[in-house]
DNA sequence: CACGCGTGGCT
DNA sequence: TAGCCAAGCGT
């Protein structure tokens, strides 16, 4: 028997007042809330999706924009090459398809910045298209509660199938039961402390039914330590040229970071990922 | 498939 | 306190 009835009535009941859950939420706003969600947790993303959708309303809004204005707002959201491919989605939005966002996952797929998660996240979501929609949440939720491990290790292609397995026929339930155990897993059905006292299908849990077993299989990969990083130093560097009006030269760069290998590492990274330019010597966001 | 990629809050 | 974790993507 499938979770998703259960958990779709929890879900009902108890789901988040978030900002793309109110009714007439823009297929954009959708887009845009996606991709600041890939990675970004949910309470600190809903202040800056309404600054980001009342600056840049539309695609063509950001499109007319410069990249570097993308990058300058992201500002604290984290991985800023999200910005970059977000803008660079606006712009092939607005030139392929008229200034609507896609609706068939091929095409959403097309878009730079969108991969597996996001295109079906914005098919379901937006547009009520029934998808299976996969993220770490719903990976764990199915670890869990079907296969009973307490992880659910590195993703992979076999994930879809196995959301698949569990989703309603009908439209409407399948997209409500994406939502629904995605949100199951974040809020109740989290990593570190699961709240299996309020959990609506701890009885059906197999991970719980065979008392929790430690998990023994293959980990998923572990994030390499910030401090000290080649991360912290570009973070470093671009903070730097976000304060700035006028490019910054190779001089101030030279203070945010003393290590001169690792600070021309990470500044010829963000070169190459076109998070900055260089023009005569100095540096600055691209325009 | 494993890795690199920001930023900040939580335990 | 030192990790651990967060609605992933691209290579």
């Amino acid at each position: 028997m499938s979770i998703a009835p259960a958990v779709s009535d929890w879900f009902v009941a108890n789901g988040r007042d978030l900002p793309w859950r109110r009714p007439g939420f823009t297929a954009w706003g959708t887009l845009v809330s996606e991709f600041m969600l890939q990675q970004t947790p949910v309470v600190r993303v809903v202040p800056r999706l309404e600054e980001w959708l009342e600056r840049w309303p539309t695609p063509a809004d950001l499109a007319a924009a410069s990249p570097g204005d993308a990058v300058r707002a992201w500002a604290s959201l984290g991985y800023p090459r999200r910005a970059l491919n977000l803008h660079a989605a606006a712009v092939a939005i607005t030139e392929r398809h008229g200034g609507i966002v896609p609706e068939d996952v091929p095409s959403l797929l097309a878009l730079p910045g969108i991969g597996d998660y996001t295109a079906r996240a914005v098919a379901v979501f937006a547009y009520g298209h029934r998808h299976p929609v996969v993220d770490v949440n719903i990976r764990r939720v199915l670890a869990r509660a079907v296969r009973g491990v307490g992880e659910p290790g590195p993703a992979s292609k076999r994930d879809l199938a196995e959301m698949e397995a569990i989703l309603p026929e009908s439209i409407a339930d399948a997209r409500t039961a994406n939502a629904a155990v995605m949100e199951l897993g974040a809020v109740v059905c989290t990593a570190r402390s699961p709240r299996c006292e309020v959990c609506p299908i701890a009885d059906a849990c197999a991970w719980r039914l065979a008392g929790y077993p430690a998990f023994e299989g293959r980990r998923a990969p572990v994030q390499k330590k910030f401090p000290g990083s080649d991360r912290q130093v570009r973070g470093l560097i671009l903070a730097e040229l976000r304060a700035s009006e006028v490019p910054v030269t190779a001089g101030e760069i030279e203070l945010v970071w003393a290590i001169e290998e690792q600070r021309e590492r990470a500044l010829a990274g963000l070169l190459v990922d076109g998070l900055v330019v260089d023009v005569g010597g100095a540096f600055e966001l691209p325009s």
